[in-house]
Formats: structure tokens, sequence, C-alpha cells
RNA sequence: GCGCCAGUGGCGGAAUGGUAGACGCGCUGGUCUUAGGAACCAGUGGGCAACCGUGGGGGUUCGAGUCCCUCCUGGCGCACCA
């Protein structure tokens, strides 16, 4: 008995399932019933993602609760949960907003805080003006908030931050691991974490006692170095500038917004070139980034885009150090060093090495490994998320809690306005007397991010009602996930965040366990065509009728345009209600659906046509086993473990829509070859692999035919009968096919090339020319080459 | 711009380097009648044929949808990352 973890991403408890959900988790839902049926000792959870904005959001809007908002939702998802007929572990369940989920988060906080990879600074944050909080960079697109699309400001605050850069080496290299994971998740994940090695150089400010670090991956173009750069932000713009100064520069900057115009200011100061006597201006410009490397860089313009196209702008020299045509400026690959004393005539390899080897012996400069991953903030201004279990005194100085002073519990009693942190202005709940100080001291008001929450949640799990986050003994034993399935939305983002909580609890709590997800499974989209009138307003399809080869709005009559097959969206109104189709057309279906007309990982597009089919398969199928007759043939037992065999590689492989096909197969088999099965020994066979697919229809035949829904175990396959005796051989002449025999398996080639050779196609095709050479690839193809 | 993935009938899609188009949808004939959101039978890549066909062009191979090179198109991701 192996154990297997399988497990879907868990809901929002938005109000609604969708048809996301739908497909998401009768993927799951098939496995898991499958290794039951197996034999496998299976978890199969489901629990709620319950803290976050929109509860918060709604609350304010209809004058609710978050809570009560939440726990509502959570109900009516559950119920609708339970009508798709899941085979899920209910007495897992849990809600990351209830106490006894997220109290233990807080003690995760602690002891994350304790080894050092939770700290506090004051950071350059990304803030989002609509849902009026602090956002991660993962949790910025384009600039923008990843849930309310507002563009997104920049602002200093004071800010929790897990060290996720403390595991970014591992969590880059251990990809390499994750060989059942898809390979563009992993390639998202491994460009988020940026890499990059190369080298930091000092440059001296000339007359200051100042020096500038910078990042470079070129150290080799130090000589063709004309001009620094600075960002805005760096801490020397500060010391030289006065704050009005500032201001104007970052007014002028963000004037240039959407193109990649580059600007910059000539600063009043000059570097030393490290290698040549030569002094090099200094500029802030608008094009370094302050959150990368040091937050400045040197200019080569003769060997990088940018710094060629700041050059020409500001009119400084370009000077070439790796041989190139002046045509090919700026030239950026590989070539013969030149104007290089140090290194002239190697490559840039090469080049690279001894530069730094140069800078090293010199202590100006050092290998340095750079990435673009930043330390994850954690801290949100918002009410409804974790409270993070630290209090401030009055000197502004903090103390995390003790696990023995917990949990911290988020109050009910909240005014929520929509103006300004509703725990902020809850005096009673926040200030308090420090237990051991005695001081009047005030709690932390920001709460947790929600991708914390999620970040264990799959831990959780498996010891739900423990009175400490988990058991390491049961940790050990049933992580990692096996199968972990979901939207590939969260291909950086949870899964980053999982993968690094998974490390950090590692070496916090001495696990076995490195990576949370074996496997990782990305299910494709639902789609559905959309609907707009001529006034462009968007229509429910269920709201159209097709008439005469036109559709029509079936309440105005008006004429409807049909646009492309989109993602369904509430505002495309392009959507299917769960509950409708479950209604109209069963569970049974309703899951054929999920998995038929493509594979599980691809878009799948809804259509009419393709429920209404999968329904008919159901009655067909049902059809099938109440003909009270048996009758079976020579060949049955073997197309039945051929069946078997499919049925099984393809739910293994994630393949669902090929065993729809299996299924299609042999019923088109049995009803074309008059084959009646209906309480035979061999119908038990069939039914349980229909089972994980079909689980009420499955068990109601099975009780009709054998008075019984006690599930067998999945079929052990006679593998004897598999090997088929008879095949069907194809014959080529040059490559080309030119007809097929039967014969049985084994045949010898001599023998079976004579009765070749009879065949008047292939007479026709050899005509007199000689046969020099016969390729018998045995019981799959024989190819004749002829002079 | 960089990276990744993908291009196969009218459509969704099958094919460990070995019979291209399994299976489904749709469509075309026909059968039946409890006139159905049915069911059943036959057909369905192109071409009268020999033959031709997996985005285009090269290559490797006895044999290529599959491997290699190159170009085109589409999707996704990242994007001034020094």
């Amino acid at each position: 008995m192996q154990k297997k973890y399988i497990l879907e991403m868990f809901p929002y408890p938005s109000g609604n399932i969708h048809m996301g959900h739908v497909r998401n988790y009768v993927i799951g839902d098939i496995c898991a019933r499958y290794h039951k049926l197996k034999g496998d000792e299976v978890i199969h959870p489901m629990g709620w993602d319950a803290f976050g904005l929109p509860a918060e959001n709604a609350a304010i809007q209809f004058n609710t609760h978050p809570q009560d908002w939440t726990f509502d939702n959570i109900q009516n998802m559950k119920d609708q949960l339970k009508k798709l007929n899941l085979d899920l572990d209910w007495e897992r369940e849990l809600a990351t907003c209830k106490e006894d989920y997220y109290q233990y988060q807080q003690e995760l906080f602690i002891d994350l805080y304790k080894a050092g990879l939770a700290y506090k600074k004051d950071a350059l944050v990304n803030w989002d003006p609509e849902d009026k909080t602090v956002l991660a960079n993962e949790q910025v697109i384009d600039g923008k908030g990843w849930r309310t699309g507002a563009i997104v400001e920049q602002k200093v605050l004071s800010q929790w931050f897990f060290k996720i850069t403390h595991y970014a080496e591992e969590l880059l290299n251990d990809l390499d691991n994750l060989t059942l994971w898809p390979e563009k998740v992993k390639t998202m994940q491994k460009n988020w974490i940026g890499k990059s090695i190369g080298a930091e150089i000092k440059f001296q400010i000339i007359d200051k006692d100042e020096q500038l670090n910078i990042f470079t991956t070129r150290p080799d173009t130090i000589y063709g170095a004309t001009f620094i750069a600075i960002s805005i932000n760096h801490k020397l713009v500060s010391k030289i500038l006065k704050a009005n100064e500032i201001d104007l520069i970052k007014k002028s900057f963000s004037k240039i917004v959407d193109n990649k115009e580059k600007q910059g200011f000539l600063l009043d100061i000059k570097c030393q070139h490290p290698i040549l006597d030569k002094e090099i201006p200094v500029y802030i410009a608008n094009f370094v980034l302050d959150n990368y490397g040091e937050g400045a860089i040197f200019g080569c313009p003769a060997h990088d885009e940018r710094d060629y196209e700041f050059a020409i702008k500001y009119n400084l020299p370009i000077i070439k150090v790796i041989q190139c045509d002046d045509t090919d400026l700026p030239y950026t690959k590989d070539g013969e060093v030149i104007n290089s004393p140090l290194v002239n005539g190697l490559r840039k390899s090469e080049a690279i090495k001894k530069i730094i080897d140069y800078f090293e012996k010199k202590e100006i400069g050092k290998r340095s490994i750079n990435y673009k991953l930043r330390d994850w903030g954690v801290s949100r201004q918002r009410y409804w998320g974790c409270p993070i279990p630290v209090i401030y005194y009055e000197d502004g100085s903090f103390r995390v809690l003790e696990k023995s002073e917990l949990p911290v519990i988020l109050p009910y009693d909240v005014n929520l306005n929509g103006k300004g942190n509703a725990l902020l202005n809850h005096d009673k709940w926040r200030k308090i007397i420090c237990p051991k100080t005695k001081k009047i001291a005030y709690r932390e008001t920001d709460t947790l991010d929600t991708f914390v929450d999620s970040s264990w949640y799959y831990i959780r799990f498996l010891d739900n009602k423990l009175g400490k986050p988990f058991d390491t003994k049961k940790v050990n034993t049933y992580l990692p996930v096996d199968k972990y399935i979901g939207g590939i939305e969260h291909a950086i983002l949870h899964l980053l965040y999982s993968r690094f909580f998974m490390k950090a609890l590692r070496d916090i709590y001495k696990l076995d366990i490195n990576e949370p997800f074996r496997q990782l499974f990305t299910q494709g989209m639902i789609t559905h065509k959309t609907y707009k009138t001529q006034k462009g307003e968007w229509v429910m399809p269920k709201d159209i009728i097709f008439k005469d080869g036109k559709i029509i709005r079936q309440k105005t009559k008006e004429f409807i345009e049909e646009g492309p097959s989109e993602k369904m969206s509430k505002s495309k109104k392009n959507v299917i209600e769960p509950d409708e189709i479950l209604e109209n057309y069963g569970i049974d279906a309703t899951r054929f659906f999920m998995i038929s007309d493509s594979p599980p990982d691809r878009e799948l597009e809804w259509t009419d046509e393709g429920i209404q089919s999968s329904k008919n398969l159901v009655r067909r199928i049902e059809r099938y086993f109440n003909v009270k007759k048996t009758e079976t043939k020579k060949d049955t037992e073997r197309v039945i473990e051929k069946f078997i065999n499919n049925i099984e590689k393809n739910i293994l492989g994630f393949s669902l829509n090929k065993c729809i096909a299996d299924i299609y197969t042999l019923f088109n088999y049995l009803e074309k070859e008059k084959i009646y099965l209906h309480d035979n020994i061999i119908s038990k066979k069939v039914l349980i692999c229909l089972y994980p697919f079909a689980p009420k229809m499955s068990s109601k035949i099975m009780k009709d035919l054998f008075k019984s829904e006690s599930k067998d175990n999945w079929p052990n396959i006679n593998n004897s009968l598999l090997l088929e005796t008879n095949i069907n051989l194809p014959i080529q002449v040059h490559g080309k096919l030119v007809t097929t025999i039967e014969t049985k398996k084994g045949y010898i080639e001599k023998d079976i090339l004579k009765s070749i050779y009879k065949i008047d196609k292939i007479k026709n095709k050899i005509l007199d020319r000689k046969v020099i050479k016969v390729i018998n690839v045995q019981d799959k193809i024989i190819n004749i080459i002829t002079s």
C-alpha cells in the first residue's frame, strides 16, 4: 500500500463554484478514485483560502461582516461541491480565516523570526491605491496590482519581510529535480529568480571618501566604460542633492511613462576608472533599476544597447573593446577583446575571468552573483487577514510575541468604513499592557499576505486539529503532495512561496522534505463563445436563441454577434453555471465533458454539443447494461484487458481525454460485435474502470446487476491476454506502404517473405528489380528495398 | 527585444522514428417511431484515377507529423535585470 496525496488548489470562497473549479476538481477526483481502487492510502482534502480582500470589500459594499460573508460563502460552495460527487476527505477540511488555522501560522511566524527568516525594515514598497495595501513584487504585473489592475505607487513603509532570497540558489537548483512539473512553470520560476553571474566593482569618487558599488555581468568591457549611471533612489543621491532637486528629477522621470526613452541628469561628481587613468561622469538615469544589483551601472556604450542609446543622446564617447564593425554597434555578442591592455586578444569568458582576478588582487572588486528575486514583503494594511504576532512600545521598539501569548485573535467588532485599516482604528484591541514589561504597547495592525496562508495549508491538512502546526512524523510520511492540480496563474506566486516555506520549515523543524509538490499538473481554462448586441452589450449564452441561421436575444429579439471563444468571465457574461448544468445533464455527464474534448492541460471550449454528447454516452452505457443477455466472443476478454490497460495508462499520464476515447472504443466494439455482458463477471471489471469517471452511474449499475455496491479493487491485468496473436503487418516498398497482411506474432521472416512476394501489389512494385535489402521490424513492419 | 510552447480534415484532437487522421463533434444519405436535447445503419482528408497530403524550404534515415537546421504564423511568459 502506497500513500498518495492528491490535492487540488483550494478555492477562495467568493460565493459560488465556477466551471473552472469543476474541471480542476473533477481531474483530481478521477486520480483520487483511481488510486483508492488500486488500494493506495489516498489523502484527498479540501479547504478554503478564506482570508482576503474581496470579503472586506464586500463587507463595506453590502454592509455585512467579512467573517459572516466568508462563512456563508463557504457553506454555499461546500453544498455545491457536494453535488459534484467528489470523493473528498471532508474531515480534513480547514479554513485559513479560522483561529484553529491562523494561530498556528502565528507560531510559524515566530519561528521564522527566530530563525532570521522574518525581519522588519523600511522599504520602498508597492502600494495599491485601490485595495489600499502593499503588494509583493510578485503581485505587481506590468506596474499594476494583480487583483485590482490599479497603477501601483511607490511608498516607503516599515514592513515585514520573509527572507526568500536566502533560498534563491536552492529554489533555482531544485527545479531540476522537479521532473514532474511542466517545463513552462519551471522556466517562469527560473526567470523570476533571475540569477546572474558577474562581478561587483568599486568605483572611487574623486575628491570624496565615497565609493560606488556596481554589479556587472560584463567586467570584460571595463575598458569601454565611459559613464556611470545610478538610480534616483540610490543612497548617494540624497547626499548630493537637496530634496526639492530630487523631486524635480522624479517628476521629470514620471512624465516618461510608457516609452523607454532614456533620460539622465549629470551630477557634479566624477568617478575614477578602476584601471585607466581617467575620470568618468556620473549621471542619475531613469533606466537604472534601484531594486536590482546595487542600483548603479557603468555604461559601456559600444557593447550594450541601453548604454549606447544613452551615450548617443548625451553625446558620450563610445569606445570599442570587442572587435566588430562600426556598423554593428552596439555589439553585444562574443568576440576578441581589443583596446584593453590586460586582456587583449582574449574571448569574452577568459577576459571576464582575468579581469575579476585582477580586481580581486587589487581589492577593488570581486566575483558576485546577483538575483532578481527580492525578499517577500508580507505586511498588508488590511483587516481580514492573519494578525502578525508583534507588539510595539511607545519608544518605537517592538517585540515578537512568545508562543505562550498566542493566539492573537482577529477582533470581530470592527468598524469597516473603507477609510484606513480597521485594526489601526480599533483602539481597544490595539492598545494593551505588555504582560512582560507592563508597559503600554500597541499590536501590529498589519496582517499577513494571504499567500502566507496558502504556503503551508497542504501541511496542515495532514493533521488539521492538532494543537501545534503539524506533526513532524506525519509530514515526513505523507509529504510531498504526489499530485498537485491547479491553474497556471500560480506559476510564480503561490508555487514559489510554498517551495520557500517547505524549505524554511525543513530547516527550522529538521524535516526530511525538500519540495512540497512532487508532481504539478496545470489544467487548462474553460472557454466559451462570447455574444454581444450590436450596441456592444454582452449577453449570456442562455439568453440567446438560434433562428434561421441568425442569433437572437430571446427577450428583446435583438440581433447578436458571435465573438471568439474566450475564458469564461463575468464581465463578458460567457459563463455557464455549474448548478444549472448539473440539473440538466447530471453529474456523470458533466464529469465526462470536463475531460472529453481536449487534453486536461489545454483549454476546453464549452459547447452545447459537447455536454450533450457526454450525456448521450452516459445513457448509452446505461442502456447497454440494461440488455438482459450475456453473449461473449473469443477475443472479448482480450479486448477488455486492453481497455483496462489503456484506461490505467491514460489516467496515470493525465491523458483523460484518451480515457474517454477508450470508453467509446470499447462500447463501439461491444455493440458492433453484438457482445452482451450484463451480469457477466466481466461487467464488474468494466464498471470499476468507469467508476473514477462516472461514479454515480457505475455504482448504480453495479448495484442493479450484482446486488452490491461494494467496489472491488482495480482489476489486475492478465498480461498474457494482452499479447495479441494476430496482427496486421504493414508491408512497405521503399518506405511506402503498399499493403498489409494478416499474420501471427512471432512470424519467421524468411517464410513470410515468400508469401509477400506472391502478392500482386508487391510484385507490381518490385517488377524485375533485385531486392537488395529487407528491413524487418519484428511484428511491426516490413520494408523492401530494391535496386 | 529575449525565452518557452504550439502549428495535423469543416472543428476538438489521436499517433515509443514504423499503416497519419484513433475517439468525439459536425455534416451527408438511409432506418425506426413512445416525434426525441433520441436511437440504429452506412459514409465522411483531397483527387475520376495513378497518386497527393501533418505551416514553408532544406537535411539525417530503409522509413519523418515525430529528430536536426532555417524561415513563417499563432499563443504564453518575461521585459531597460546591467
